[in-house]
DNA sequence: TAATCAGCAAC
RNA sequence: CUUGUUGCUGAUUA
């Protein structure tokens, strides 16, 4: 118990108290004791390790504020653990639905694992000792089947991110590149694309296209706080607790790692601070003239020659390795004509915005999956399923020219569908009377009805011979996905004659 | 104009 | 036991 006080605090002095009839605090408090005991200890982990140099703090506190320290931060930490600010950000964090952090405390947990510590908590953060606990790193798959390790924050620490996140974006935002579109509010991937476009269109029709080799878990750290002071008056308590959050390590396996550098994927201020350290770059292409879109850490410059891309596909490679330190992924990174270039899941064809080629294999794949028989759902649920991912799916893809590409797989669709239904009434009875009740004649229900063929041969007459029309599933639900992609249109160009 | 929930996409 | 930002769609509540 008394190790435990340390990191429970002296301010919840009834612990013992009130802790008891809590089953899940009482877990909690007793699986950091033991990992701190020593006893089979799986990470060792202390909260109130000082992380700066203490001359650091005593020029800061003593001698008011010379040019190093900032007047501004001391405010801005006001206004981030204010309560209304505080309280959105638990909202967001809540709304997100995520997973427990380390400490095991889910959201659910939250609200009761704070009333005991928010006291403590709080005064932690506004004298500036209280130190974030690790994340949790889990490791996700990837569309192409490689993994990407994520650095899950404890419930609380992405609230306090959060809080963060919410003052320093307007600010830090505010002096970001109009070239960058990633991660950015009023920002969408739709702009980057068409900017693409519209440059190919002026005749830049090379492209460098570089990526950034795990760009989160190589960033320098000591760049990004940097960048901070910048931007933020000198150094502060503000770019302190964001050190600490950089700081904080991770723990895989049960065992804990120290981050010497990159920062945890998977905290609501990431992709902040990620925009921050390649704003760097952004300066750097604005300061050489080029044209340029930024997507979070993907990049292309655009060019009109072949040679010229080259050259400066080279000397960015230098900049990025050398000037800010970040690796290249070879792989993904080479010079292309625009119309080889893939970007944001989008491609550039004879002047026209295109679906890439995965991702429109994605979304057949999805549609196969919510069109199989065997899924024993409800025809209602089912219909309900796929119109809503057509929908969202179309929301982003609709930006895409090409209309010819999705009759065949509208009928190809019904055709599934069709199977669908004729696997649910399956047995000759039904099949006719359900068939008579669309408004079959005797003669046709019949012989379908007696019929051995398999479900997707028998789907393909059902359409036209039967009362399965496109209308009739229409009116069960389905939308049509060239439809969708007409609204869309639509839609986009009314709202682009609003604005003008 | 705010919330809540369901979902889609980019990274 | 899959986090995060951003953008979008739909339903609902005042």
């Amino acid at each position: 118990m008394a190790s435990s006080a340390a990191s429970d605090g002296g301010v919840i002095t009834d612990g013992g108290v009130s802790r008891r009839h809590i089953s899940r605090g009482d877990e909690l408090a007793e699986g950091r004791t033991d990992s701190r005991s020593g006893e089979g200890p799986k990470y060792v982990w202390q909260p109130d390790l000082p992380l700066e140099p203490t001359h650091k703090r005593r020029s800061a506190r003593g001698q008011g504020e010379p040019e190093q320290y900032s007047r501004l931060q001391p405010e801005l930490l006001e206004a981030i653990f204010s309560s209304t600010n505080l309280e959105t950000a638990y909202r967001r964090v809540k709304a997100n639905g995520g997973a427990a952090g380390v400490d095991g405390v889910s959201l659910e947990d939250f609200t009761l694992w704070y009333r005991l510590r928010r006291k403590d908590l709080l005064r932690r953060l506004h004298l500036g000792n209280y130190c974030p606990s690790p994340v949790r790193r889990t490791h996700i798959e990837k569309k192409n089947g490689k993994k990407r390790p994520l650095g899950i924050p404890t419930v609380f620490d992405r609230i306090v991110q959060q809080a963060i996140h919410q003052v320093l974006c307007p600010i830090l935002d505010s002096s970001f590149s109009p070239n960058s579109y990633g991660f950015r509010p009023d920002c969408r991937g739709h702009d980057a694309v068409r900017r693409i476009l519209a440059c190919n269109r002026e005749g830049f029709k090379w492209s460098v296209d570089i990526d950034l080799k795990s760009f989160f878990d190589k960033v320098p750290q000591a760049r990004a706080l940097e960048a901070l002071r910048e931007r933020l008056d000198g150094d502060g308590p503000v770019v302190r607790l964001i050190k600490r959050y950089l700081k904080a390590g991770y723990i895989e396996l049960g065992s804990y790692h120290a981050t010497v550098e990159g920062m945890p994927q998977g905290g609501p201020l990431s992709p902040l601070l990620s925009n921050l350290v390649l704003d760097a770059l952004d300066k750097e292409l604005e300061a050489r003239g080029h044209r340029f879109v930024r997507y979070a850490d993907d990049f292309v410059v655009l060019l009109k020659s072949e040679r010229a891309a080259h050259r400066v596909f080279a000397s960015l490679c230098e900049f990025v390795e050398n000037k800010l330190g970040l690796e290249i992924n070879r792989e993904k990174s080479a010079v292309r004509p625009v119309k080889e270039l893939n970007y944001l899941s989008f491609r550039f064809h004879a002047g026209k915005i295109k679906v890439s080629e995965s991702s429109l294999s994605d979304f057949k794949y999805k549609l196969k999956e919510l069109s199989n028989r065997n899924w024993s759902v409800s025809m209602d649920y089912r219909m309900y399923k796929t119109r809503q991912y057509i929908k969202g799916w179309m929301g982003y893809f609709g930006l895409s020219e090409i209309y010819t590409i999705w009759p065949p797989i509208d009928k190809w669709l019904r055709r599934r569908l069709r199977m669908c239904y004729w696997r649910m009434w399956k047995r000759a009875r039904r099949r006719y009377l359900n068939l008579r009740k669309l408004g079959t004649s005797a003669k046709n229900a019949g012989g379908f009805a007696r019929t051995s063929k398999g479900y997707w041969r028998v789907a393909l007459h059902l359409g036209r011979k039967t009362g399965m029309t496109d209308k009739w599933l229409a009116s069960e639900g389905l939308i049509e996905i060239k439809q969708e992609w007409w609204n869309v249109k639509f839609l986009r160009i009314t709202a682009l004659k609003q604005t003008a």
